[in-house]
DNA sequence: GCGACAG
DNA sequence: ATCTTGTCGC
């Protein structure tokens, strides 16, 4: 059945705790597949007060790192940004666009964090465990936990951990650059996440999946919305 | 009460 | 998330 009907969207944040809460216990840790092929990476944009949001799903060639295939959708949502939430508002749009591709897709990296939330059921593994796909979490700030930070160099990484429990890790993808929060989202083991993460870095902080994905969606958007008379809805 | 708080 | 030029550092 469609992921998109596995639950209801559009509820208060009282019943988003109790499918966040249901679903965080279906997160299975596990080896990814092997050997990983195809990953892709998935985002979401909008204009600032707009409900209007833009996704965008690059899949790229693993490990050349080849753009394959690109899929946009667009959809509107009614859940407000909160922290903690924040899948209640962007997955829609994401399984959307998930559902256009053509490709099947080995990984997906998503924008946001996998376990490494308070009910351990961020956006990566929120969108990992309705398609049932292996997900990692690339955050470019910190939700929950805690960390001393890293070593300067590319690669050093150090754990992001709560009560005792490591669920994440903090990772520095490039010299001298402010870290990156990497956490398995669905169908994945910490250590290989980090290691495709770095696999996936090219010249910028942010791993090419999720940083092609941020470029197709801004490009997507601007083109989209030019013109729309509800973008700035204030 | 105070500080934290993905995108 | 988005609005934005120049500018500091490798």
């Amino acid at each position: 059945m469609n992921p998109l009907s596995a639950h209801a969207w559009d509820v208060s944040t009282a019943e988003a705790v109790i499918i966040q809460n249901d679903l965080a216990h279906k997160v299975r840790t596990e080896p990814l597949p092997s050997p990983v092929r195809v990953i892709a990476g998935m985002d979401v944009s909008y204009n600032r007060f707009s409900d209007l949001l833009f996704a965008s799903i690059v899949v790229l060639s693993f490990p050349e790192l080849e753009v394959l295939e690109i899929q946009n959708a667009s959809r509107q949502t009614h859940f407000p940004y909160q922290s903690g939430f924040l899948s209640f508002r962007e997955a829609p749009v994401l399984l959307e666009a998930f559902g256009q591709l053509r490709q099947k897709v080995d990984l997906a990296f998503l924008d946001g964090q996998g376990i490494a939330h308070p009910r351990g059921l961020g956006i990566a593994s929120h969108v990992g465990v309705l398609l049932d796909l292996p997900t990692i979490g690339v955050g470019k700030s910190k939700l929950f936990g805690q960390y001393t930070d890293p070593g300067p160099e590319a690669g050093d990484w150090s754990d992001l951990t709560y009560k005792g429990k490591i669920l994440g890790a903090v990772l520095r993808t490039k010299r001298n650059v402010s870290c990156v929060y990497v956490s398995i989202g669905h169908r994945a083991v910490l250590a290989s996440a980090i290691e495709l993460v770095m696999r996936c870095v090219r010249k910028h902080r942010i791993p090419e999946p999720t940083r092609l994905a941020h470029e197709a969606v801004n490009q997507f958007r601007r083109e989209h919305s030019a013109g729309d008379s509800q973008e700035d809805a204030s």
